[in-house]
DNA sequence: TTCCCGCTTGAAACCGGTTCTCAACCCCGG
DNA sequence: CCGGGGTTGAGAACCGGTTTCAAGCGGGAA
């Protein structure tokens, strides 16, 4: 929050109510938030922010690389804080939705090696896994072979 | 295409004109097409194919397991048949979009790996790179730090 | 402190991909 | 060849996301 201001301050940008609205709603969040959990989170604060702030505010983040943005194939978008914390890749399950974060030396070296190997300069990347999680696992429905295609086309 | 024909019997669904015209124009590339891309291979064939019907046998091959689609951030989704080869990752190129293909035996042994460690029944997953490619690290700009944002809303 | 200008905001219009609706149509078993 | 249930197509609806533009602020200047 406070490498917001400092980035807010060295760009001359105007620190709004709203703008500390949503970068305190995402930054106090552990989740990976879509827009309409931010705004849920802003509903009934004393501040009103509308959708496009909302929007713009995120796309202000993101450029200053304090948020990341992923899309997990729901037909919308998710942001988290980027902390401090180091890059990561997901694990997401497809019967709850839970989404579990880890990180992995050896895929970092590789994906650094693999774009090299094809004269790419890498830049970035995402690896997502989509499985069963232990839960679900245990009191679901056997998971059927149409269960992936029900899952990830959102509900658009 | 002789597997979707399989396919179809199989499960007693209506082999119509369109499902067979939309499923050529797939098994026939090489590429990762577009919806749009569809239409127009399919534009002058002498058989009329609606929008909603590519999307709806597009979603039939999907569920068949004989066709995978992609996002690649660009606000559209993207197919290409999953014939026989082995499964796949990407690299991208934020610069021109060019896809290269590459596969990773240690990756793969990885994800599973991961998965089980997490207490996860792997079922698919996604690895994109993203990068500029060779071609575009010669006569382009030099890549700003805006690039990355730039690249990934799509035109929406 | 007050003034002022330029950046920001919000509501609503807009956009483009995807899905839904429903009447007409066609595949296919009998 | 018939009949009916699944399929099709045009267009409307839908839904994230973006743009528009008049009104409203932030914050440096005076």
């Amino acid at each position: 929050m406070e490498r917001f201001r400092e980035y807010m301050r060295d760009h001359n940008l105007p620190l709004t109510h709203q703008r500390e609205a949503v970068a305190s709603a995402i930054f106090y969040s552990e989740e990976h938030l879509s827009v309409d959990d931010i705004e849920a989170a802003l509903r009934g604060n004393e501040v009103h922010v509308g959708k496009a702030t909302v929007y713009r505010t995120l796309d202000l983040l993101v450029r200053a690389g304090l948020v990341d943005e992923h899309d997990f194939g729901e037909g919308f978008r998710r942001f988290e804080p980027l902390s401090a914390r180091t890059h990561h890749e997901h694990l997401i399950c497809t019967s709850c939705g839970k989404v579990v974060e880890f990180t992995s030396e050896r895929i970092e070296r590789m994906k650094a090696l693999i774009a090299d190997e094809h004269g790419f300069r890498h830049h970035h990347h995402r690896l997502d896994i989509y499985g069963v999680c232990g839960d679900c696992q245990e009191h679901a429905v056997e998971p059927s072979e149409t269960r992936r295609s029900e899952f990830g086309r959102g509900s658009r």
